[in-house]
Formats: C-alpha cells, structure tokens, sequence
DNA sequence: ATCAAATATGGAATCGATTCCCTATTTTAG
DNA sequence: CTAAAATAGGGAATCGATTCCATATTTGAT
C-alpha cells in the first residue's frame, strides 16, 4: 500500500504539496499539481480513509437504522438514499434493530462510536426516550417514516397519511359507494393507525354517511387479521359495499374473506388498500391503493441530511412527501 | 470526545496499560484491569475506531456489493449476513450496482480503497473479468448466488437449484401429472437458466415422458413473460397438464393466462414454480413452489467470509445450500 | 540465598493523513 | 525602486490508538 510520502517523494514535493492537491487547498503552482496529479495517476494511489479520518474527524459514511431489511418499505427507501449518497462519495453503514425497538437507542449509540458523519433512522417509535437519545446525539439524524413528537426540532420526512387516506375516501365515494367499511390498526402507530382513520372517518362525516356499528375494525398488518377484520364487518351488516383497508396486506386479507364469502369484487363489494406491494398488483382483480414512494423518502432524507452536514442554512425540518392514487379493478 | 490518554490519567496508569485492557493483551494484573476498567465504565470511554485501524488495518467493516437492494433475494440475505456480523461486532457497507453489471468490478474497487476486511457480492454475472478482479483483490471476498467459473477457488455459496427443480419435478409426476410444459430463462443465466431446465428434462427422461414440441418455453423472470410463454404452450398444445415456471413470477404470468382461458387450477392444469414469493403465497390457488433460505445463504456466507479472516484452516470453497418444498395448493 | 523465568508497566515510535506556522519567491502598488 | 501583499512550498505537530523494547518487580526452582 503506498503512502502520502510516497507519491511525495515520487513527485519530488513534500508531503504538504501533496495533500493540498489532493484537497485542492492553499496556494499551488500549476507545476507541482501537474507533477503530483501525474505520479498520482501511474500509481493509482487512494488516501487512506482512516488516516484522513483522524484528523479530519469526518468519514464520509452515513449510519443507517432499520427496523428489519427485507421489507418493502426499508430496502426501497435504502435504494433511494443510496442514490444521492452514493453521487456524493457517501456509503452506507447499515444496522438493523430486527424490530425491537428497544435496540433503536443502542444502535445510534453504536453509530456514533463508529464516528459515522450522520444518521438516518427509519423509525418504528417515537418515544420519548427516543427523541432525548436523538437530541443528545453530537452526529445529525434525520428520521424518515415517523413524524416525531410535536415541538421537536429532529428533521424528519413523513408521508402524508392523511391526504392519502382521504383521497382513496373521495374516490370511493365518487365511484357510488356509500357504505363503507374500515380495517385499521391501533392508534399506539401514529402514521397508520390514527391518521389515516380520522381521514375516513372525517369523509364519512363530510358526506353525511353514517358509519354502521360493526364497520370500524382493527387488524395488526397481517393478512389473516384483515381476513377476521373483514368477517367481524360482514357478520354485522351484511349490505357493506366497500371496505376500505389502512394496509395492503389487510386489504388482501379481506379479498380472501370476500373471496369466501362468494361476494365478487368490485360488483358487490369494493376493496381499497394502502401501499401498493406486488400482491395488490397481481391478485385478481387488481387492487386499488396508494403508492408512497419510499425511494423518494430515501433521496429527501439523504439530502437533508447532505444539508445539514454541509451547513446548509435554511433545512426544513419537516417534510411532506407526495403519494400518487394508484387505480385499479377493484372498485 | 475521550481518549486512550484520559482514561490513562483518570486510572493513574499509562496508555499502554489502558490499550493492553481494551485488547486483553499481554501481562496485566487483577488491580490495573480493574481501576482501567471502572474508568471506562464510568465515562462511558470507546475507542476510536479509526486509530484503531490505521495502526491495525482492521476495520471490522465488510463491504457488500448487491445488484440491487430493494429485491426479495437482496435484503433477505443481508438479513442474515447481518445476524452473523453483528453477533461479531462487523458492521455492514452496503453498495449497490443498480443492475449495472460493469459495476461490480467498480464497487470491488471501490470498497477495496476503503479497506474493509472481507466483501461479499451477490453476483448477477461470472464473467472473466470479474474473476479476475476477485483474484487480485488483497482482500477477502465471497460470492453469493453464482457459481463462479469451474476450477477457481473463489469461495461461494450457491443454492440447489438442479435439485429443488428435480424435487419439484418429481411432486407433480408423484401426483400424476405427465404432460409437463416449462417455462425457464435464457441460459446466459446459468443457475435459473441452465441447471433448471436440466432437472426438468432429465425427469421426463428419466420418465420416459415425452416433451411436446412447444412445451418448452423461455421468458425473462417478468410476470408477463410467463403469461405469454404460457400462452405459447397452451396454443400449441391443449392438452398440457402441468406447467413447470423456473420462477414464481413466470407461474404468476401463467396463472393469469390460464384464468384467462377459464382453465381451473388444479383441476384442469397445475402450476409450479420457484422462489416462494409473498404474492406466490396470496394468489388463489395458492402456489406449489420450492423456498430457498436466503437469509440461511448470507449467514453462511458471512461465517465463510470470517472464517477466512481468522485464518481457519479449512474453510469449505463451496457451499450448496438447501432448499424446501412448499407443496400448496395449486396441483 | 541466588538467579532465571514469569509477570507487570511504561516510554516512545508508529500508522498515514492534515494543518499550523514559517520562510522564500513573485507580483503589485505607490 | 521599494515595501507590502500574494503566491508557493516545506517542517513538524497532531489526530488516537497499538506495539516494540526496556525496565522493574515477583515468583519459583535449585
């Protein structure tokens, strides 16, 4: 492995001259960049990162926490981040809590031991020990998929659950359908469980619809879950004529009930989900749903993060992401 | 940020002493370790990773090259190379190709400068170049997925893929179906494109059952592939019984088609396929398939990859992995 | 009791870069 | 033409660990 020293005395310059071409700093003659540029070339010399490191105290990596890597959600968003980091001579140190979330705090603790330049976090909570951890942290983070607790100053890119939730309300309704039905999850998941109910039900309200006793369930994100969900809809009124699914998967759960049940979609009853995974695409008939587009999540928390590492000085704190209404067959 | 050198002064001991504590090293006595030891507990003392590895060239990162991230095959076995590394203390560079094959020998590179220990590349080619790459690297390197050309000693873990193909093969003629159509890739792909579509002939053989003139089909991994391969099969010959799809995707593309022509499944054909997709799972029927342990494949290659880093003598150069049979209801 | 081996600790060099501070040369202004 | 400013480049300290070597103290065998 050769050294600064090396390429300096290749080129005949000390080892200063060489550094500061390399970061193209101080006063530099044409003639000794060129000299060094060129023995630089015919050894195909890298600097050492850690010795850089040392002293620079920056490392051009960026600690990544997930809650579990293979899913949808994390290895998309992944891909997006991975996009504007790796444009930048970023790279991506990855760790995964495996969804406990009490190893959340212990892995950006880990991270910033490993000196990372900062932290994007994919939050499953936002708890308050969380947020303290997060404030005291000396390194940058920026959390995607969670809005954190209110009045917090922690960046964050959120998408906007409301507004999708909404949107799929004034399709359904603009399709005729009157009587429509929830699956949800429990309010303790901020994101999915109280915004996007409080979309349907303010829809509900705002046309005047009244919501039938049995119409509000909830699920846990599985597919048997939307599956009982949709039974325990059914078994109450049996003229529902839509259901409206927090999640895709749940969504899918109430197919299969339906399915079952001999009721055919979307003539007797409409199925509208949230999330836009393969299976909504290729069940039959096609499920409608809203895509968010996690690798743009990705891209925008890597650049707020680029931001405020770069001094950026007006970084928004929060930011919104679009969702696009994807329309299929099933309504 | 504390140093070796203040945990020194605070324990009334000299540096050395402190690092010998850190690195259960050398002769030390019970007292030293101790007073060392309280200090570090109380400051909460970690040592800087980059000194650390400027004088030991040991970063306890391992560099990992994926075609993409946000693929089935991808996260899960990070998913598990991550298990295995973070029970050791490694943590994980992630790099993506984004399909581009001529990054790979890029990102090799790449990581190289970065001077992680050990890399793992999930493969999606085994080119000459490649290789070559891989045998001049200083570093450690362990592919995933490809088998890499013939006689090299670059070790690999690589899935069944004769073998679940030949066990699948086998299920449907156990059951009686004799008229088997395949629907596979192109061979450039040697481990779904070759060894597949071997096992299926080699059963019919095997079976002296005969293959129809256009019951071998090939697509290209998308779900619409496998509905027109299907539909090539069918058109050509009506009274096909089973269809063999080398992939999950391809068997989606033809349950479609074959819903299409109101042929019922299994009554009228059965449908095959491989790889044990969510949506393989949810579709109606759902799917016969054979399941591969890609998390099982990235903590083998992980404990592969710090095999070789700690010097064991006979680490294995290639690993053929299992595979299950996920016998469902779609024959 | 004596001497070698084992145990315990510290000083200082080292890893490979960056950067502060200093000196020398060239350019520019008055 | 001279003094000040701009440009160019080098010496040496520094970042925070590890580790070689030297020295001091204990232990154990004869």
């Amino acid at each position: 492995m050769r050294t600064i020293k090396d390429i300096a005395k290749l080129a005949g310059v000390s080892r200063t001259t060489v550094s500061r071409v390399l970061n193209n700093s101080g006063y530099i003659s044409e003639k000794s960049r060129k000299k060094v540029m060129d023995v630089i070339e015919e050894t195909g010399y890298v600097p050492s990162q850690h010795a850089k490191s040392l002293r620079t105290k920056q490392t051009k990596i960026i600690g990544v926490i997930l809650p579990k890597i293979s899913t949808d959600t994390s290895s998309r968003t992944v891909d997006g981040m991975n996009e504007v980091f790796g444009e930048k001579g970023y790279q991506i140190l990855l760790t995964s809590t495996n969804l406990d979330k009490e190893k959340e705090i212990e892995h950006l603790r880990l991270l910033q031991n490993r000196q990372v330049d900062g932290i994007i976090l994919l939050a499953t909570n936002t708890d308050e020990d969380l947020v303290e951890e997060i404030r005291k942290s000396k390194v940058p983070v920026v959390v995607i998929g969670q809005e954190v607790a209110g009045d917090s100053e922690i960046p964050s890119v959120i998408f906007d659950d409301y507004g999708a939730s909404a949107s799929l309300m004034e399709t359904l309704i603009d399709n005729g359908y009157r009587k429509i039905g929830y699956i949800g999850v429990e309010s303790s998941d901020r994101a999915v469980g109280v915004l996007r109910k409080q979309a349907y039900i303010d829809a509900m309200e705002k046309h005047n619809l009244e919501i039938g006793e049995t119409w509000i369930q909830t699920g846990d994100f599985s597919i048997d879950s939307g599956y009982e969900a949709a039974r325990r809809i059914f078994e109450g009124s049996r003229n529902v004529d839509a259901v409206f699914a927090a999640t895709d998967r749940m969504g899918i759960g109430a197919f299969k009930y339906l399915r079952k049940e001999r009721l055919s979609i979307p003539e007797d009853v409409a199925v509208v989900g949230i999330g836009s995974s393969e299976t909504s695409r290729f069940i039959d008939p096609a499920m409608t749903t809203v895509e968010y587009e996690f690798e743009e999540a990705g891209r925008t928390g890597a650049e707020i993060l680029l931001d405020i590492l770069n001094g950026e000085a007006n970084v928004p704190v929060k930011k919104l992401l679009d969702f696009k209404l994807v329309s299929r067959d099933s309504l």
